[in-house]
DNA sequence: GTAAAACAGTGTTATATAACACAAATTTAA
DNA sequence: TTAAATTTGTGTTATATAACACTGTTTTAC
């Protein structure tokens, strides 16, 4: 958090990206090397919106990055978060489709951007990386099937227990083991659970009463992961 | 419908699917041919359940499925109705998981059974293939992504009248070119759009009032596509 | 450094939909 | 071919959660 710590950041690079660099040959990684781009997003920026065209593989370096739909009433669903190391806007590029949610920078992020040729080609000679993605989107798949179910038939609680859950999961703990570490606003976590952000204050606030969370603003420290654990699968 | 036509109708053979027929060479097709084994399953048939562990992929060649989740107190979700020719249970084959839903037959199937070992040889050989499958689950996850929005955000009118439409897209109409292609319980249709079994009979008989279908018992005709359309549409 | 905007928090009310309970009709099985 | 089980249909009640309306507190921007 303190300012200084960011100027000493190192910048990653696309060998940061272990499941897309180490599977490919030295040849390969070269080409790699000579055919993509880095960008810098900050906070707030959008990387994609809904109805873009995806104009080849994005890789999310370093930083934190939110994906959502937009739905009845503009009231937006967060479908998924993202971390570094991960694949970001690629269901699209591989469907042929155009962008079906948009994606917004939480944390300020180093993007690697592959053009749609490049990765094809690389595909084309090298079927572990076409598993890879393959294996990628299958995990993604997997958890929005999940995730239907849950939002649609938990209750408050358990869906909010839930975000959390999966948040930890994805962004883990600060060096004390109990703050999330990511930084999002009520409504955030309304639009990632389901729910009113109102709801989302009082939920919260209940379980800060209950012992299981501690609230600061916007920092949340999780006081008793099974207690969690046992709310979001109650439901 | 008549006894009489299902012992005239024609058992199809892998050749019938397609999109993974077509992409291969002569060799890898003969390959094909000689791995494979041709399944038969009649109506409630479970052909897998959750948490087994996949062991090939699945093709349906002909025949009805859904695939469900069971949620929160043994409440039933349908994610994904399947029609021929489609791949069914390759998520979790790819992911290398066990399944995390149920696929269960609503009309009888003829189900094509690759063993794990042969389909990851041809993808080994055959990038293309991996292009298959990747952009058939790069369809599904948009289709997950969309239909969690709408279970979550939409009413119950906009969210039966959006099953519907897409048993329509998945299943298409009767010769008379009103009768949707499917029987199914009302159960099930409420499962399918996240409704108790109540509300799904209430709303189809609105719906009724309305002129936008006639229904008579399993049997539905969408007398008016677009207002039904439209109802899915506006939530 | 101040004004404006966005966010957090809380109480109250409204409402969509689940839950329940039962009757009638249909299907299944013995 | 009769009984049992399942499915369909309808009315009533209960309740979880959205909607609304404010106030106080941060953050942002000029």
């Amino acid at each position: 958090m303190a300012a200084k710590k960011k100027s000493e950041e190192i910048i990653p690079t696309i060998k940061d990206i272990p499941n897309l660099y180490n599977i490919l040959s030295e040849e390969e990684r070269s080409y790699l090397l000579d055919n993509h781009t880095t960008l810098a997003y900050k906070k707030n920026d959008i990387i994609y919106r809904e109805s873009d065209k995806p104009t080849g593989l994005l890789c999310l370096g370093s930083g934190k990055v939110k994906i959502f739909k937009e739905g009845v009433g503009r009231r937006e669903q967060i479908v998924r978060m993202a971390s570094a190391p991960d694949f970001i806007g690629y269901r699209a590029l591989f469907a042929e489709d155009l962008h079906i949610a948009a994606a917004e920078v939480i944390e300020p992020c180093t993007i690697f951007h592959i053009p749609r040729t490049v990765i094809y080609k690389l595909m084309q000679t090298n079927p572990a990386l076409s598993m890879t993605f393959m294996k990628s989107m299958a995990k993604e798949l997997g958890f929005a099937r999940y995730r239907t179910v849950t939002l649609t038939q938990k209750h408050i609680r358990g869906r909010l227990a839930e975000s959390l859950c999966v948040l930890k999961e994805v962004y883990g703990y600060e060096e004390d083991g109990q703050t999330l570490s990511v930084y999002l606003s009520r409504e955030d976590l309304a639009n990632f659970s389901n729910m009113t952000t109102s709801n989302a204050i009082r939920t919260l606030t209940t379980f800060v009463n209950e012992k299981v969370l501690a609230v600061n603003g916007r920092v949340i420290k999780i006081l008793d992961e099974d207690t969690l654990e046992k709310i979001s699968r109650l439901g």
